[in-house]
DNA sequence: CAAAAATATGAAAATATGTTCAGGTAAACG
DNA sequence: CGTTTACCTGAACATATTTTCATATTTTTG
């Protein structure tokens, strides 16, 4: 930690801000370069995040089947329809589930494919 | 929440603990028939949970080119090693990374295909 | 074999997350 | 038009997560 620099053995055409050890310097510039903006990986990360909960799953596997409203959700997590609004609030804001007002009733579904996607291959990877 | 009974007008085979409000009873017991092992979702819970988080993806973008030792992440990130060994672990955990010891350095990599893809549709999901 | 280097680990502190509780909207229906 | 029904929201509490700091472990090197 005193100041030690960084063993350069390559260009570092970016800011070579690294002042901790390194011990590859053109792999840590490689893996800079090709970086993808930090927005980009803080969206993924709420996408990922509102995905990582058995709870917010079960709602998302529901909806496969079809659209349903919250106290029917609520029904088949056993939970509260305010604990189920509150997740479904997450759902909505990364774009994960969309809803449909008929009367009283809001009818929520899938947004788009890529929900069953993610779920498949992670179900992939869980199971072997 | 006066022990209302369910307004039930179909079959309902599994064990009816439906003590709240149910509009549709049809797509309740379909989603309950249709749920997946409690196991199940809290792997992939943990799988998603572990992704979600910038950092631990910024970490498997960067393996993505290829293996990298745990201070060469801690460069690329620009924080401490230790905090890097931390997400590590858990990346181990969820099996989504390996390693390879050589002397002295530990040179991690992705585990499977199922990361790539993951990422992959995510930035899609974010990107539209 | 002792010292150095790379990484792992445990505990503590700061922060984030999930659920419950108690109201608050918006639409329908008498 | 007021009441009912379905849903949303904010605050508070309990729990989980992330980082830092200090220390332990593992492998090489002199």
């Amino acid at each position: 930690m005193g100041g030690n620099d960084i063993s350069n053995g390559s260009t570092m055409d970016d800011q070579d801000l690294c002042s901790v050890r390194c011990i590859h310097a053109d792999r840590i510039a490689a893996a800079r370069a090709g970086g993808l903006p930090a927005e980009e990986y803080e969206a993924m990360a709420a996408l990922f995040k509102t995905m990582g909960d058995p709870n917010r799953l079960r709602i998302l596997r529901a909806l496969h089947d079809g659209e349903m409203c919250v106290c029917d959700l609520a029904a088949v997590l056993e939970c509260s329809e305010s604990a189920v609004s509150h997740q479904l609030r997450q759902l909505r804001q990364t774009a994960l589930v969309a809803n449909r007002r008929q009367g009283q009733v809001l009818y929520y579904r899938l947004n788009d494919d890529h929900v069953h996607t993610l779920i498949h291959v992670a179900l992939e990877h869980v199971r072997e």
